[in-house]
DNA sequence: ATACCTGCAAAGTATTTGCACGAAA
DNA sequence: TTTCGTGCAAATACTTTGCAGGTAT
């Protein structure tokens, strides 16, 4: 697993080389992605960031976890019921088992999509009652609209 | 596939045996929910029935939905960056291929989990991008919570 | 010096709620 | 008749934006 240091170093170099500041609290906020597993909301993140900066406004994080997330570098966790979530600590796909109670969530690896169902509930200790998974990326028509030379 | 008409009747027969009432807005509703395939949202919703029911509030709209999703009759579906939208046509869990640019959802089988990135690719003539992969249920720890006897 | 950032407050969205009236059972 | 549902408007919650002053480069 790449340490939460890789992790900080690459999305600053990814900010420098678009030529984002890095400002304290850019910084600070890039460092709880960073080194956040258990995928924060944005309220979070402000709270984790908010002792050494007591005066960053809410505002602030939602500018920067955007810029982030632009960046390629964090990506939204959507839980329905639950609100948006991110997750900064690595970007490979990969499922999530998500507590409907607690709102947990479970990093899996991606090879668990072969056994599935079953190998997921042995490796969270879920109770597995339903699953979502979805692809993203572009249908056929908005691919070629692309490429209009 | 189920039919439209079997999904309605399931949908109504769930509400009465809930003793919620079947009224006009309602069934109208619930009949957007059994029928749509493109898995709308609940402005989309709203414009569909507005025509029969000029004087229908949003409000309305969103208590019934979430009334069917209460009883387990609809699925949310949350597309990060676009907004909420629902499936009431089918309730087995199944991958979606969701279009980052138009937004269209096309539904795939769950078989398709096995051949997997290649197959979806094959089966929606999107290129994919990412995935998303999430289960739901109650870990260990909610679980115990739950038989305090 | 310049362009970009921040905090604050205001403005948007999206969704929920209180209430008085109306309709289903 | 009684309970529940609806439309409307107001209230919430969440997120974005305009602006004036401040800061990284």
């Amino acid at each position: 697993m790449e340490s939460s240091e890789d992790r900080l170093r690459q999305i600053t170099s990814r900010l420098r080389e678009n030529n984002h500041k890095l400002t304290p609290q850019r910084l600070a906020i890039a460092r709880v992605i960073a080194e956040s597993r258990d995928h924060p909301d944005i309220e979070t993140i402000y709270n984790r960031i908010k002792p050494g900066f007591p005066r960053i406004s809410l505002a602030t994080v939602y500018r920067n976890v955007m810029v982030v997330k632009s960046l390629g570098e964090a990506m939204e966790i959507g839980i329905p019921g639950s609100g948006v979530r991110y997750e900064g600590n690595r970007l490979d796909p990969h499922p999530h088992a998500v507590c409907e109670r607690c709102k947990k969530i479970v990093d899996l690896e991606p090879e668990s999509m072969t056994g599935f169902l079953e190998s997921v509930q042995q490796a969270t200790g879920f109770k597995i009652m339903t699953h979502r998974v979805d692809f993203f990326g572009l249908c056929r028509a908005c691919r070629q609209d692309d490429k209009p030379s």
